[in-house]
DNA sequence: CACTTTGTACCGTTCGTTCGGTATATTGAC
DNA sequence: GTCAATATACCGAACGAACGGTACAAAGTG
């Protein structure tokens, strides 16, 4: 088995008991590892554990999220790409990987964690800005106003962050849906076709 | 020094580091009180400070926000109060509560924690309900489709936790700000003055 | 005096981490 | 092809430190 494997055992549990709440036990447990075995996989210990499942989070977002959004941003003369498509698509993503809602985000976990703050702010930091950047290029190739298109892609942040929120604190993900639903029209109120 | 004197500390430390983040040592240290002390004011340990702390944040929503909601939602004969303004003071009282965007919220850093979810679940629940509930109210009073205030609602927990938490990973506040500007107006949309 | 509050020392447990060592598989030398 | 050498993956046991929590007597307070 490579170390490779066990990341996605190693996002499951930070997001899901955070990084202080989650102990060597556990992932031993949940991983079939011993605890040296984990340290032959990942030689930092418990914080190289955390990085890795963080990396994993930021590679998605890289892969699956980015491109088809610089994609839409594209101006090349057959812009086959409509906005709203791209939203959509992208909101297809994003329900998917926080299965419906039901999956915390590792990034809001670690950021209200004021103890492992430090260790990752640079990678989360990175992340949003990142995503609402590539939001706001696909906005403002459509020709929206580019104060405007950058406060939309905080305003997305913001949604799917706060949703999650208010759906794990109700244990009811329905409004996690309907964000979702209604995001890609929301994000392009105003824009001509 | 009364025990009510330190919930103010504690819920500093608790929504600062979290529930497994947050060392009896550091509630010492922060506090000034011995082991023993603590244990005087709080019989019940960690768990009896952290329900002190969530209490105290469902006082401030049941003992500043509540209310001034639930007056701009009745129907007395001689309504005063315009739904905008007393979403405004909401947004006010919100804004001084978690300090510009700089505090974080207990409720989510609470439910974040499964380890600590079903201890405090109840409690935060309640709390996210009774907002959106007030919330709704007001709109339903000023003639909103029943269904959309409760959907109103929900938006505005949306909006406050979900730019609470990217405040935090982009260690910058303006989004916050803005939010808060924007929320009423965005509350009210479409209802008749 | 009675009663509340605190300091000190301590409990058992669990934390993250490390050590020494064992299988199995792959490689290199002859 | 044989056999030593190396690399990889894994584990049991134990480490010191810190955890949450407790017992109890001293100190403060009316």
């Amino acid at each position: 088995m490579s170390r490779q494997t066990h990341v996605s055992t190693l996002l499951r549990l930070f997001r899901q008991f955070g990084y202080e709440g989650l102990t060597l036990s556990k992932i031993s447990q949940e991983t079939g590892l011993g605890k040296a075995s984990l340290y032959h996989h990942f030689p930092g210990g418990k914080t190289e554990m955390a990085e890795a499942a963080l990396c994993q989070v930021n590679q998605w977002l890289e892969t699956k999220i980015l491109p088809s959004l610089a994609e839409a941003a594209s101006l090349e003369e057959n812009l086959q790409i409509k906005p709203i498509d791209a939203f959509r698509a992208m909101c297809q993503d994003v329900n998917h990987f926080f299965n419906e809602g039901q999956n915390a985000c590792l990034w809001a976990v670690l950021v209200l964690e004021q103890s492992s703050n430090d260790l990752f702010h640079s990678q989360i930091s990175w992340a949003f800005s990142q995503w609402i950047q590539a939001i706001a290029k696909v906005l403002i190739s459509a020709g929206l106003d580019e104060t405007l298109a950058q406060q939309r892609g905080e305003d997305a942040m913001i949604a799917i962050q706060g949703a999650l929120i208010l759906c794990h604190g109700m244990h009811d993900f329905t409004s996690f849906k309907r964000m979702i639903n209604q995001l890609p029209q929301q994000l392009c109120q105003g824009i001509e076709d």
